[in-house]
DNA sequence: CCTCTCGACTAAAGCGCTTTAGAAACAGTG
DNA sequence: CACTGTTTCTAAAGCGCTTTAGTCGAGAGG
């Protein structure tokens, strides 16, 4: 009877493992294990036979196998709950991935993204608690610190790694690293008064987030120290067109956003009652974002450098993991990008 | 001598595996795992039994130890090549990401989320390369389909399984769905046409993606149908700036843009040429983001569900992971969010 | 020439699960 | 009561790697 002749080694189509590549380099596998480890105990030119092998192979150790004996999955979780809706205004988010992701994958990390719903508290610590109780990750990356953050005692009780990026606004049982964004405010407001303005207001986002509140009180020590004028403060808390409105009844001459989106929202308010930006008032965003470049009037938006945050914070990650010292984190100080939304304010200019 | 009483259970803070579970439970570890697999042969009271050893122990299978046994990673792979400065203009990704995040954690999978620079192929396909030979992902995403793309023999090569999210510009060797999004251009020009417009130019974004050159066709054959003029359109490919000019030197009474982002830009080159939106110039955008209703004049914009996208690219990669089929995918008409920037023509108003 | 040391290498155990083969317990049947 | 058939459960192997303990030679020292 015929039958096909079984190729033993080309019929298979598997996962090359490490028995393969140690076979054809004529050793143990335990000797690849150590050739790819950088362990000592191989010599040069068997540690070449077996890379060689590896490579003809398209061999690479399996993660999971890897994760099993070492106890490490080379991964980090990041749990953003914030909706679509919120994120896909938000460059901090983008730039902050990107800058994690580049250190990440130097070190032979993978970032592992989960999106849960904002409002969803139980959903955010649950998807916590999965990742742990299956270890899938070696450690979190915490953006958005909250007052009495429900995911510091979890996180703390299960004794995983983790690195805050913000500043907590109580004793924080993680390390945690910021990129004083605030000091953006003082160039703001040094940028206004030098063009004459008194009236400064500020227009904030969510007050439950902690950078909105460090700019804020920034600019409530900023204005201070000017001796101006203090009350023209208002929160998008929710909602965003009463606290523009309310920000213009103060009828301010300027006035500080903590967002792009919140400066492009004033201005359209500002359009609806009449006026004209920035002939009528000054708007400064904050993120200049590409929307800032691009809007009419094109927005004088402050800068930070959230790419190098999310490189530094993850590399404090990485270090903790490794039980080892964070690397120091000098943040670069904010700049602000002037552009055609601030000028010299109306009174100055009808003299 | 005295020493400490070593509490051979509390002090050890070691995760608990599935033989601590067992124990407990007064069962082998076995049939913990088929309490937890929901395979027979598990009496209803030993089953309740082992569910509460495990949750008292706060115990879940190791993802690890499961992927090396099972050889399932429970994770799919998402490779960006774009950089931030790109995403965080694009709605699209983030509503996508969410779509597929929800889908994902529903299944109890997890997303790998990699950012490559936009411009570096070789990184790309390394990344790819990467996670397949470390066995670290159960399959692959595709977004932005390229002609030629590199990536498919890659992956095909691999025998991983995909799914792309669009439309390959040829045949391709996996699996794909579509938004149909460009259905939204033929509404944009009947809403315009209705409003009595007849010049109506194009403004898209790089040529080389599939989604602007579908969008491009669709307005081509919407402008043939209506026996209008042709050629009106430009591409940011890459300078925006030069593209809007070279769109308005057609004199065009209408504008439909691939991105909100490029309508923004389009309404300041207008701006900048002394002339307003809409009253010179009707101006519709691409994605209705946030900037579209927020900006002014508020945006006319076409909107698309996106995260439906990628709720069912994801349910499709699911499905070709398990060997199954994928379930069908009908997208929703794309809808028109008709806002401020879109009027009737000077022409018609001048009347 | 014999022991000692040291570098290069291997055998085998073990990581935490799943799975297969089979044992044990129990009920039903003639 | 012996036999068969189920159902419930266990022992043990195996997934692909790392790591520990140990083997084997070759060169050094006496």
């Amino acid at each position: 009877m015929n039958r096909p002749i079984a190729n033993s080694d080309e019929g298979s189509r598997r996962r090359p493992t490490i028995a393969d590549v140690a076979r054809r380099a004529g050793v143990s596998p335990a000797l690849v294990s150590f050739a790819f480890n950088d362990r000592p105990g191989v010599s040069a030119p068997t540690r070449e036979r077996i890379l060689v092998a590896a490579k003809e192979l398209r061999w690479r150790p399996s993660a999971s196998a890897r994760a099993l004996t070492q106890a490490r999955t080379q991964t980090v979780g990041l749990v953003l709950s914030r909706g679509a809706d919120e994120l896909e205004v938000d460059s901090f988010f983008v730039r902050f991935l990107s800058g994690v992701e580049r250190t990440l994958a130097r070190a032979d990390y993978a970032m592992l993204l989960q999106l849960v719903p904002a409002t969803d508290a139980a959903a955010t610590l649950g998807a916590y608690e999965r990742l742990i109780s299956a270890d899938r990750v070696d450690g979190f990356l915490l953006t958005d610190p909250e007052l009495e953050d429900p995911r510091f005692p979890l996180l703390a009780q299960a004794a995983v790694p983790v690195v805050i990026a913000g500043r907590p606004a109580a004793a924080a049982p993680f390390p945690w690293l910021e990129t004083e964004h605030d000091r953006g405010i003082s160039l703001a407001v040094a940028h206004l008064t030098g063009l004459g303005h008194e009236r400064i207001g500020f227009l904030g986002g969510l007050r439950a987030y902690e950078h909105v509140q460090r700019r804020y009180i920034r600019w409530r020590e900023a204005m201070g120290a000017g001796g101006l004028a203090d009350d023209r403060a208002a929160f998008a808390d929710p909602d965003l067109s009463a606290a523009a409105a309310r920000v213009l009844d103060h009828e301010p001459t300027a006035v500080i956003c903590t967002s792009d989106t919140l400066a492009i929202a004033l201005i359209r308010a500002v359009h609806d009652r009449g006026l004209s930006v920035p002939d009528h008032l000054s708007v400064i965003g904050f993120d200049d974002s590409l929307l800032a470049a691009l809007s009419s009037p094109a927005l004088t938006s402050i800068r930070v450098d959230y790419t190098a945050f999310g490189a530094a914070a993850s590399a404090a990650l990485l270090a903790v993991v490794d039980g080892a010292q964070a690397p120091p984190y000098r943040p670069e100080s904010p700049t602000l990008e002037v552009r055609a939304s601030t000028t010299r304010p109306p009174q100055v200019q009808d003299l």
